[in-house]
DNA sequence: TGCGACTTTTT
DNA sequence: AAAAGTCGC
């Protein structure tokens, strides 16, 4: 008997190590609360996790097993609970980012200590963070050349769905977890296992959100799979953009958790990538080459944390002099409540408060103008996704502020500011995104909306006297980031 | 080692 | 068209 900890793949189907472990004998899948892990967790986070883990025990339950559900530090409670169901190994996926990797070095040394095997396996990305080099052997850290790599390379195929008869029977776990729950043999006074029974948000210390975090599981996330690759997929590069549309894939979150597999989703990108071939149509091959290529930008970033772990909290690309940023905290708090009086920032915030939710397009203007009009630390904005995204998953969100505030890995230069009317005005021409988000807004002219910052402070009282006036002057500020900037890189800004 | 190339732009 | 700089071959 194995047991198999379930950590960021809640999924029976194509998972690498279940399936290992499966391959072997009878499995026990099980999942451990980690109170040092729910200390960086959020509201919106812990209510997402615990849909995944609900649809996850009943893909247990409808194989007449049931999930194990643990709450204590993994180091003291996964050797007794290997001991309890009489397991001779722990099995769990590799996660990459440092805190993950810590906490699994004292796992491993705990289970060694109590004698039980353990096995960790590769997982969740398609092609591991050591394993795409240049040629010097170094990590890459620009992403055109890591694509070519990661395109060119042999792929696994999904691992296969462990049978009902793989799994423990019901019956059998709930004998050997006993009636308390308590963890026999020393482990400390709070550990505690159930079998199938799922602590409620407030048994952990969370609230209930605000926001809706959409739907969670393997089935959800194979059908929202499906119905992306069965048309959006072909035109999604001329379509992604425009947050409207609604023309992505919506898997970030599914991924996130690992509710479907990174292989079973590659391997029907490649059957759609073959049928557009055969159409000889290359405006359809080269979209869904372009959604292939988010996924690479995945596993690129889950590298570059891999490989410098120190980036969660530092610059990756620090500037000779620092960066002195303004970091107003009226400012900031204006932005996160979506009241700048930026109608396309304004939106952006707002959806992120109502479905933890952000467009991809959108999420790069707001973090643009966090940091280039508002000059605030991306590291506000990065906490501040962290806390309210459903899909928020460390390697991408620092990814993403780090480029968005010129100090990633093959980021953008410092003198590219978006311009937050021009954005709007380009991929949100009827204002239908900013006005689904701002009600101030609705039933004026996408002209006027997009011209907000234009109008006179008489105008604006007249035609949306609730909408905010906008907080600061992008003319202006993006003068002061340039000079900020230049400062930080030990250059005179008046030249 | 010289050099082509570099996610998402702006004025 | 120009705003830098440097990565990777």
């Amino acid at each position: 008997m194995e047991l198999f900890c379930h950590r960021r793949d809640l999924r029976l189907a194509d998972n690498v190590g279940l399936a290992a472990a499966a391959d072997r004998g009878e499995v026990a899948g099980a999942f451990v609360f980690d109170p040092d892990v729910l200390d960086h967790a959020s509201d919106v986070r812990v209510r997402r996790l615990l849909d995944g883990l609900a649809a996850l025990r009943d893909d247990y339950r409808d194989r007449g097993s049931d999930l194990l559900v643990a709450r204590g530090d993994p180091e003291s409670i996964l050797p007794d609970l290997a001991d309890a169901v009489d397991a001779d190994r722990v099995v769990w996926n590799r996660d990459y980012s440092g805190l993950a990797r810590e906490r699994d070095a004292g796992v491993r040394k705990a289970l060694n200590d109590s004698g039980v095997e353990r096995e960790a396996h590769h997982d969740a990305v398609l092609h591991e963070p050591d394993s795409i080099r240049t040629n010097a052997g170094d990590p890459y850290s620009v992403y055109t050349y890591y694509w070519k790599k990661w395109t060119d390379r042999e792929t696994d195929s999904p691992a296969p769905t462990p049978a009902a008869g793989d799994l423990v029977d019901v019956g059998a776990l709930t004998a050997a977890v006993g009636d308390d729950g308590a963890v026999a043999d020393g482990g400390a006074e709070t550990d505690r296992v159930a079998v199938g029974d799922l602590p409620s948000p407030a048994d952990l210390g969370f609230d209930a959100p605000d926001a809706e975090v959409g739907p969670a599981g393997t089935e959800a996330a194979r059908g929202r799979l499906d119905d992306f690759l069965d048309e959006p997929v072909f035109s999604y590069e001329a379509e992604r953009d425009y947050p409207a549309r609604e023309a992505t894939s919506r898997l970030s979150a599914f991924l996130k958790y690992g509710e479907i597999g990174i292989r079973e989703t590659y391997e029907a990108t490649e059957r759609a990538l073959a049928a557009a071939q055969s159409e000889g149509d290359e405006e359809r091959v080269e979209s869904v080459e372009e959604f292939q290529q988010q996924l690479a930008w995945r596993e690129f970033y889950t590298q570059v944390l891999y490989h410098n772990p120190e980036v969660v909290t530092e610059n990756y690309k620090e500037y000779e002099e620092g960066i002195e940023w303004r970091d107003d905290p009226d400012e900031i708090t204006a932005w996160t409540r979506g009241e700048t009086g930026y109608p396309i920032v304004d939106a952006g915030m707002r959806q992120l408060r109502e479905e933890a939710f952000m467009h991809n397009r959108v999420r790069m203007i707001v973090a643009s103008f966090l940091t280039k009009d508002l000059l605030a630390d991306w590291r506000h904005g990065y906490d501040h996704f962290r806390e309210h995204l459903a899909d928020h998953d460390t390697a991408n969100d620092n990814g993403g502020w780090q480029w968005a505030a010129s100090t990633g890995t093959d980021a953008q230069p410092y003198f590219r500011i978006f311009n937050p009317m021009t954005q709007g005005e380009r991929y949100d021409p009827e204002a239908e995104y900013i006005t689904e988000y701002v009600p101030e807004l609705r039933g004026l002219d996408a002209d006027l909306i997009h011209e907000w910052h234009e109008l006179s402070p008489t105008q604006r009282a007249n035609v949306a006297p609730e909408y905010p006036e906008p907080i600061v002057d992008h003319s202006e500020r993006r003068e002061e980031a340039l000079a900020m900037y230049k400062r930080a890189r030990g250059e005179d800004p008046e030249e």
